[in-house]
DNA sequence: TTTTGGTGAATGATGATTCATTCAAGAGGG
DNA sequence: CCCTCTTGAATGAATCATCATTCACCAAAA
């Protein structure tokens, strides 16, 4: 018998059907994309999704909490090597836009169907995505701690505006085929926007990294 | 004969059509929402929603198109009555926002479809959607050309992260039923994030209104 | 031989779209 | 003023295609 686990020959075809789910999805969204189309990409039959998912809805489900898991688990590592809340919010926006890249697909289908699922799902509650959020209210609080931004700034608020604006420029990204501007260059000014910002007139009058 | 031009009972009969659109839609999500759910809400028969649109898709980017060109129209308005940019900026904020309590069906349907019909739909470019983005873009460039702005601000970059800011903070007040915060008080705190971000140093230097 | 993962054709439900038919209102003739 | 007649809007039952999901069966491993 093989088990499917998360160790062993199951796991790699739970993966398998998992990374095409993201290729497909990404492709022609959620109610395009078929069950077929996935099974093909995945090199599987239609039947054996239904060994590892309960349905299609569970796919999409979880897709995003199985990956957006390891997102946040890295991003939390690469922002803790950061010193200081203006350099773990820098560290914060440029994996975020270099995720871009290096996860395209995945965040396509984040982009676009989270907000579906979010609202028309009626028991699914998002909780990989709002720990996603939760690093960047760490982020502002341990600001807000250290003096270096406001101390009247509304932390609930500022995250929605700073993922926010990181969301709405991946898209622009994701949708233009001709790819106007550059991930980085991209990261740098949003960052700029939202440190002079968020920073108190002293952190302003001074000079600042 | 009864016409069906923009006048005349034939309009009205549209018009209903529409309303019933964003009603079941913003409830049900485009795909979960069924034509006869749309027909019998208008209070017509399935095949008439036909002699007044191609088909469901049509349906769905006339409701786009139509409603956002209103949206369009009144925020310019609107805008213009301001003098400077920083004034515009808080009178499009505002604006915005409130949006959120006067036309609540429609911007649940502009939230959560217009990314889906973005990318999925190939030949749909959102016209108007661009336009309400130009609002954004004027603002800006009036600032640097008055100076309130920083000559180097990235205009593309800038009005997507507000309009990204502005939209995540309403589908945030949207998604909650709980209503957890005032759409004004958000408008507020979104400005201040911006202003004090997008200004000068000579205007953070100076007081501001 | 038994067990279990895997298969993919068959099933059944769903729902967009069509179209034969009905109906109301104006036109015109007597 | 009344009685056809014509026209096209409106109807909604029937059609037809599309998948998600199931399940009877297969093959390999234990």
């Amino acid at each position: 018998m093989v088990r499917r686990g998360s160790r062993g020959k199951g796991a790699e075809k739970r993966e398998r059907i998992l990374r095409a789910a993201i290729k497909i999805f990404s492709h022609k969204g959620f109610f395009n994309s078929k069950i077929s189309d996935i099974a093909r990409s995945a090199g599987v039959a239609d039947g054996t999704i239904y060994l590892y998912f309960k349905n299609k809805d569970d796919l999409l489900i979880s897709l995003f909490e199985e990956k957006m898991a390891e997102v946040v688990a890295d991003v939390r590592g690469r922002v803790a090597a950061g010193n200081g809340a203006l350099s773990r919010l820098k560290i914060f926006i440029e994996n975020h836009m270099s995720l871009l890249v290096r996860e395209a697909g995945l965040i396509e289908v984040l982009q676009v169907e989270l907000r579906q699922s979010n609202k028309f799902m009626k028991e699914y509650v998002p909780v990989k995505f709002l720990e996603y959020l939760d690093v960047i209210t760490e982020i502002l609080e341990l600001g807000k701690r250290e003096g270096t931004f406001r101390q009247d700034l509304n932390v609930r608020m500022a995250r929605r505006a700073v993922f926010g604006a990181l969301d709405e420029i991946a898209l622009a990204y994701v949708l233009s085929r001709k790819r106007k501007y550059d991930p980085a260059d991209a990261a740098a000014e949003i960052y700029r926007m939202f440190s002079e910002g968020l920073c108190t007139k002293a952190q302003n009058r001074e000079g600042r990294t």
